[in-house]
DNA sequence: TTACAAATAGAAACGGCTTTCGATAATTAG
DNA sequence: CTAATTATCGAAAGCCGTTTCTATTTGTAA
């Protein structure tokens, strides 16, 4: 194979200078059209590539933007993805992917890639730094957070409203009768969890029901871990009757605790997951959920990244997309009062 | 905040010249204890960072490489990527991800960043493209191959042998008293479907048991294809007793599709998956099916790559790793012939 | 025809870091 | 104590593009 050519041995080639070349790749109206056919004749001739990173050198820009996620496996971040990909593509911007696999030291090392301007501007769907360490990043580096957040932080943030969201899932519990309901927290060091565990709490209290502590269990986000905890709640002297799980693939694992245990779901047990999975319409039985608009929550997000990264003014920093309660089999019964 | 530093203004600071600061940086043993840390010190007051880019640019190579993932939702890839990741940090290179959602021209686009020289190397979980175009990639670049493959392509490949463990997987179903044996392939474009499905005829031929063309049968590797492909399959004047199907996720669909057309598994009907993901073994019933060694795999392929790139030789191109049979519920029940 | 404006292309500077090469200082050997 | 060796550091070149600034050519108007 012949050595790597470099632009100005294509400049050579085609009898003009370096200068010319580099406009013919990126302002072509700048060339004459026989000089442009002239240099592109030559650039395929050869196959000549320019060298990226000498361009991301000179021209302080990278067009990479790095989206920081906890968990690369979850179907339900791959959605929000995709909403950020197809704007990124559409404004000559690469993404690139960090999985942090829920570990915060991961998470700050991807915040190197910003700091060494090894990419131009990020997308943290998961926000668990300190505080401070956001805002400084923030107000050096084009910086967006998606799906989680930080309370009174004053960074660019899409998500929905997690509170009422949750309260809306423990009043659809509600109102089918229940009134021993349980709750299975996220990781409480999670805004989610405490926000859904929040809004959990609101609609107890103000449906006076009583919470009993030894109904509130804290798990981390995966079908193992939910589905001891459900075993826990099961065994209590008056176990739930209702629980409203953080995930839905906690929510299999709950459901999965019950079937071990001879719980009939949603006989027994009526269990409520949370960002309806594409898992969720088909495991048995379908599980009732809340929806988050994943793709719009992701175009939104990237919108606002292109924003800060042209040095757009921003009226507003926080959006709160519409999310929406879908009634399955883990809950309702035909017949049953609601 | 502060104008960012560069690496002579550290220098000035700290009274020495840029080439110290730069080896304190990269290679501090060629620099006095005194000098090393006059020269740390300046570096934390003020915070510096080295700019990355304009290092990549001169050292000629990024400390990156990537990973070319057909479906980056998927629990296999998940678990082969961690051994690449291992690997690789172990060897101080980053990791970045591709994502082709099973779309050859994106695994097309993925290949000009080692082209432009923004990586340097990269794994292929995917390899849909023209055999000459990898070849003539690999003969220039640092490219491994692992799960997929190309049939005579001479670049260092890692997988499984799919042709033996899917008739591994169909002997199995045999062995259980089985004749009427149909198989889902995945998209017959892939090697790994046209392997499964060898392997497949190997078995059935082998025991001389009839291959009915309709008991084939090609479906996109997804839940809701493989649903509709076996409600095809049952509703054949002569049904099959047995599927084998090209993965889980398909098999998860087909077993599905047999709950809602009343058809009881593995009672009426023994399905066999492959790769072993993870909800294999919570899906009810638990799967049958083939495991891969995924982590060692990627492991394996990252070792290959670091060789690669260090230039040193290998003896050995193609490593065929140990698959594994793990018989669960959809396939057997107690008591029957074995 | 002359004067001026617009279009086109080249020369050269520049971005921040690493590394080679050479100079000087420190150490060791004889 | 001198000579040879080694340790330490600085000067400067170079990685490969982009962009500004300038010169030249072409086109237009009077």
């Amino acid at each position: 194979m012949l050595k790597t050519m470099k632009m100005s041995d294509v400049a050579k080639l085609a009898n003009v200078s370096a200068a010319t070349v580099s406009r013919v790749l990126s302002q072509p109206e700048k060339v004459s059209p026989e000089t442009r056919q002239k240099v592109m004749d030559v650039i395929n001739k050869v196959n000549y590539r320019p060298h990226i990173v000498a361009r991301q050198f000179r021209t302080q820009e990278t067009k990479i933007i790095l989206v920081v996620v906890p968990d690369i496996t979850s179907a339900f971040f791959s959605k929000v993805l995709r909403g950020i990909e197809h704007v990124a593509l559409e404004n000559g911007y690469q993404v690139i992917l960090g999985d942090t696999e829920n570990d915060v030291e991961r998470e700050n090392s991807y915040i190197n890639l910003l700091l060494q301007k090894q990419v131009d501007g990020m997308v943290l769907l998961t926000a668990r730094l300190d505080k401070n360490k956001l805002e400084e990043l923030a107000s050096e580096f084009p910086l967006v957070l998606a799906c989680e957040y930080v309370d009174g932080l004053n960074v660019p943030t899409v998500s929905i409203d997690n509170v009422s969201s949750a309260r809306k899932a423990t009043e659809h519990l509600i109102q089918l009768g229940h009134t021993k309901i349980a709750h299975i927290t996220g990781p409480i060091t999670v805004i989610l969890s405490r926000d859904r565990l929040k809004g959990y709490k609101q609609a107890m209290i103000s449906n006076e029901l009583e919470i009993d502590p030894a109904y509130i269990q804290e798990s981390e986000p995966n079908f193992e871990a939910s589905y001891n905890q459900t075993l826990k709640l099961l065994s209590l002297a008056t176990p739930p009757t209702a629980i409203f799980v953080f995930n839905d693939e906690m929510a299999m694992g709950t459901i999965k605790a019950a079937k071990d245990s001879g719980v009939r779901v949603p006989k027994d047990l009526a269990v409520v997951g949370f960002d309806n999975i594409k898992m969720s319409s088909v495991f048995e039985p379908n599980i009732t959920t809340i929806d988050q608009p994943k793709y719009a929550i992701g175009k939104k997000a990237m919108e606002l990244l292109l924003m800060l990264m042209n040095g757009d003014s921003m009226k507003k920093t926080k959006f709160v997309m519409k999310d929406e309660l879908i009634i399955r089999e883990s809950s309702y019964i035909k017949g049953n009062k609601l």
